[in-house]
DNA sequence: CGACCATTTGAAGCCAATCAACCTGAGTGG
DNA sequence: CCACTCAGGTTGATTGGCTTCAAATGGTCG
């Protein structure tokens, strides 16, 4: 829009999300103040960004790719709270308490993020108030993502949450093929259960379930949805107006 | 500590929580700013704050008694997401997203609330960035919050969730009595129920099965719980322990 | 090949949802 | 005063789903 406007080497600036970005706000005349504490760094598929536990050291935005925030319970037990896209700032919430991260942060695929050490941060902030405004929608999305998965969680099956997370994931992953959609899981079926909230034996039983509905096909992490038309009553009619949008969408 | 300095007409200058206020940022200058949105009100127990869809009036602070946070489903079905007692804030996400109550608010004791009228509130967060970050220490306590919620509803039984619930209910209503503690529940068995996450029935089955340990009692709302010493395996041995703590710090 | 990991399958048992019936106390209206 | 209703709560019977333990399968990698 702006480009004549917009700072050439503002660190942010060749991210497709640039507008959005948590430091846009940084404007001409601070960018070197940003671009001290940055960095930008690949991390692998199955790497660990960020331990939970560990104090943390700034804030994250991921800049490709995809991680899994995870929280390990006492138990041994592990709970996937959520996973993060490009865009998204993760690990703000122990940036902001300047305590430890609350979960583990781990690349499901090959990803960057890019860092803003937390001094840099903490003196961006104070200057430019509208960072804090910014912070402040995403903490607001984590808030309800939080509270509809409560919700989820207690009025809805574990089936068609499922099937609301695999369409949630087509959409992201997939791509059209035949007369439905096709995509590689990014992620393992513990993961995947980790994410509903049930065992790993029970995930798997759900993946058979829906196959067996005739929506859904699975080989290892391959997954292809059906946009289908005439077949069966699938889960609902909701859901199944949904993947008919999705499918729209996508072609 | 500074009562000299404090404006003598801060209107929550009289509240206990005054320091860790929202408002209290608001400095000399200011307040009359702050007192022109600022209203008081009482809330008869039962009554409605604000209705999930209602749009959002401002920000609201409790100032006395108890409101419950409910999510209404779309099947008629509705999901308690939390409890706010005195010195919370509450609406805060319909208000920073100008948008509609996602929630419903109803008082289960007599309650007082503070309101700053959304056109005041706004305008005291530009001129007072301290305030936001006060909101977003908020916020971060609501992610808090959820995320031990999810993690707590796929890890232990509804049965241990109740039994922390109580206790928990027990730190802020109880009172010796005794060689335990003793509570009026400020809420329904359905209220529990929706707390919990399962149907009226399980509640009651829960709860019997509670009694049946021997560590609680019921009577209609009224609850005993045992500081216990020698009878029987109790939940666990971190419960037993809290519980001790509890009764120590509440005699 | 052997080790390891992810996944699947089976069997047993527990737990919660559901439907239905019943109980109680607090109004309300005749 | 009684009959009625209604909200809150309990109880029983049944069913289905999930967990748990155990064992088998399949793929990958040194």
């Amino acid at each position: 829009m702006t480009d004549t406007f917009e700072p050439p080497h503002h660190p942010c600036g060749r991210c497709i999300f640039y507008e959005k970005s948590l430091w846009h706000p940084v404007g001409l005349g601070s960018v070197s103040q940003l671009a001290n504490g940055f960095s930008r760094r690949e991390v692998a598929q199955g790497e660990v960004l960020f331990e939970q536990g560990a104090p943390n050291r700034g804030v994250f935005c991921v800049s490709k790719g995809l991680f899994a925030l995870r929280s390990h319970n006492a138990d041994g037990s592990s709970t996937l709270m959520r996973l993060a896209y490009p865009g998204e700032i993760i690990g703000f919430r122990s940036f902001l308490s300047q305590g430890e991260h609350q979960t583990e942060a781990r690349a499901l695929m090959p990803a960057r993020v890019c860092t803003v050490a937390r001094i840099s941060a903490e003196k961006l902030i104070r200057n430019h108030p509208a960072i804090l405004e910014r912070l402040m929608v995403r903490a607001v999305a984590e808030i309800d993502r939080s509270h509809t998965r409560i919700i989820a969680a207690a009025t809805t099956s574990n089936k068609d949450r499922l099937a609301k997370l695999l369409s949630w994931l087509m959409a992201r992953h997939g791509a059209p093929e035949g007369d439905g959609l096709h995509m590689h899981l990014p992620m393992t079926r513990s993961d995947l259960a980790d994410l509903i909230g049930v065992q790993r034996e029970t995930m798997s039983r759900l993946i058979k379930r829906l196959e067996e509905d005739g929506t859904y096909r699975f080989s290892g992490r391959e997954v292809w949805i059906r946009s289908m038309g005439e077949d069966m009553p699938p889960p609902s009619a909701a859901e199944q107006n949904e993947l008919r949008l999705l499918v729209q969408r996508l072609r």
